[in-house]
DNA sequence: TCTAGCACTCGGAGGTTAAGAGTGCTAAAA
DNA sequence: TTTTAGCACTCTTAACCTCCGAGTGCTAGA
């Protein structure tokens, strides 16, 4: 069944209401709330109806009602009017991005950080590994008579090292020849394609050094997949604990999202602008009270990750919605920036 | 004025039975606990005594007594015994170390967790790079045309990369050239006593060549004193939301916690062999509920940091002081282990 | 110095009531 | 057919009351 323009009117006048007060809201408020002169009693009839559909709840009888799952579902996928940023939204959001370290974690990190406390909500901001990242170089550092380190650079500017201790002393010699060998052999090689296969074959072709270099190379592995895996950054989670609606499960909520592979399931998209997950929607009963928002960005034209929020069902989407994007779209640009990744 | 044996006998079952319980204690319930055989009577009139010199605290009238935390001074100070570990729980605190990744910062944030999960308390692990740590090794690494890394290892294990963007094309002969001369004069140095005035020094001794690796030294520098401050991990903020007796203050305190100075100043140690800071004892309000306690370890004989958690005062000092004890040999001892730095 | 007895205090649980907000229904009006 | 006004009804919340029990403080006697 379709709604008509008034049902339509009075459901996104009830969510904007709901989300400015928190209070179940009443036919009378509703009254004086919409652009056009209705007795509450015409109210009532029709809100009975959003009720009957589902889009409506009712805490109790003689309370107002509160928009279901559903009906911020309706409210966010049609009736929403996102607002514009104004031009000092946008400085606002510019001035979150004050670089000083332009490793690319750091910078994520450093965003989501930024993010939690302009919205008052948990952030987390991922990168993906596209699948055209390279290896641009891997090194072989001499850090003790039995240790070394593993520095491996990437395409997208993402660094990482490991530490290994060898069973062999280290000399100058081979620390030369490695990476003369490793860099041949793996030096602009795609990071996806980095597989044990490949190791164990690289590990063959060493001949004799191969019982020295061996863990080297499975270091190597490691950090490529580590690497290939991106990396996700939860940020400002105790905001979430200034909203008592999101009452004891809060401690719960926060004890899953610090784990990696929750927050990997959950801040995935599919090549939407932008993707609201709402109360119940969600899979977890821990998030059932909260909505998540995200939103993609882009480094050089490609998908490079998302950002995303973590608040109360109560946020104000239609405001969040644009500044998320415009924040998206400012790291994507200042990473594309930095690393000269333009296409 | 002195305690009396008795005093001092009933002080001891108050805290012991209120760290148990979380209730106040009642002179009745108390005679059933001491180990001697006095009628409720006379406990009550210790127990007022108790109260008039401060070591206990009455909610209400008709409520029994909880410890003032002045009470809990004394006990921690005079009357307790601390519970020897057993061989399990010793076991258990050993394989809490099932090491991964021998980095040091790795490590000492893994610690951080696993001592969260095993105590219910958020914990703090922090390093403090002791005054005769050098620089092993300073390498200047190409990443792209215009981009390098500055990664450098310290004699501590430590390791720390920084991207530096370069106004000039970046070629293999002038990496060369500057790790020669970095090491050259870096090499074996004291981290502390890598100064700006230092560094202004070495840009001048490389002439002609300055203007290009000046920002260089001065990221060498600043990696310097990242090193030199240390680390600060905290870990299991949220397990204190398990306690309803940290009221809504744990908001301001979980926020107050993510901020890294006020970390370092409460994570100081003098020279004791551990250190327990009381409820109201504490500097900050938002501590008021809460108790700290910390214990230094070692690594190499020399002392490398602190091992500290943070918990709701009625915590079980008697076991969780030696617990952390063992916890803090152990982590040293691994570090001291891995990065051979035995005396 | 210790103990038994007793009056006293206070907080919490449970029940009751009154106020208020908001609904649903019905009948009349547009 | 749709909208409106009126009214009875429901349910929550806050305030108030009362009672019970736990625990104390005091006093007199052992």
């Amino acid at each position: 069944m379709k709604l008509s323009e008034r049902k339509k009117a009075i459901l996104a006048a009830i969510v904007e209401t709901y989300i400015q007060t928190g209070e179940p809201v009443g036919s009378k408020l509703l009254a004086t709330k919409l652009s056009f002169q209705v007795s509450p009693a015409t109210i009532r009839s029709d809100m009975a109806w959003l009720f009957e559909m589902g889009y409506l709840e009712q805490p109790h009888t003689s309370a107002g009602r509160v928009p279901s799952h559903l009906g911020f579902r309706e409210y966010i996928d049609s009736l929403m009017r996102c607002k514009p940023l104004t031009q000092d939204e946008r400085r606002e959001i510019d001035s979150l991005f004050n670089v000083r370290n332009p490793d690319p974690d750091k910078l994520l990190e450093d965003a989501a950080e930024a993010l939690s406390d302009y919205t008052h909500c948990a952030t987390v901001t991922s990168s993906i590994t596209p699948k055209t990242v390279r290896i641009r170089r891997v090194e072989m550092i001499a850090a003790g008579q039995n240790t070394v380190v593993i520095l491996m650079i990437a395409s997208n500017g993402v660094i990482r090292n490991k530490i290994c201790r060898m069973d062999f002393q280290v000399t100058e010699k081979l620390v030369e020849f490695f990476n003369k060998f490793a860099n041949a052999r793996l030096g602009g090689m795609n990071i996806a394609t980095v597989s044990t296969n490949y190791i164990n074959s690289l590990s063959i072709v060493l001949g004799e050094y191969s019982r020295i270099f061996t863990p080297l190379l499975v270091a190597i592995f490691e950090l490529c997949k580590e690497i290939n895996d991106g990396q996700y950054y939860l940020s400002g989670g105790t905001k979430l604990l200034e909203y008592n609606e999101l009452n004891i499960l809060v401690r719960d909520l926060l004890t899953m999202l610090e784990k990696r592979d929750i927050l990997q399931s959950l801040f995935t998209l599919e090549g939407e602008d932008f993707r609201v997950i709402i109360g119940k929607e969600n899979q977890s009963m821990e998030l059932a009270d909260s909505s998540v928002v995200m939103t993609p960005y882009n480094v050089g034209g490609e998908p490079a990750g998302t950002v995303g929020l973590i608040g109360p069902v109560r946020i104000d989407y239609a405001k969040i919605i644009p500044h998320l994007e415009y924040f998206a779209k400012t790291l994507g640009d200042l990473l594309t920036d930095t690393f000269e990744l333009h296409q």
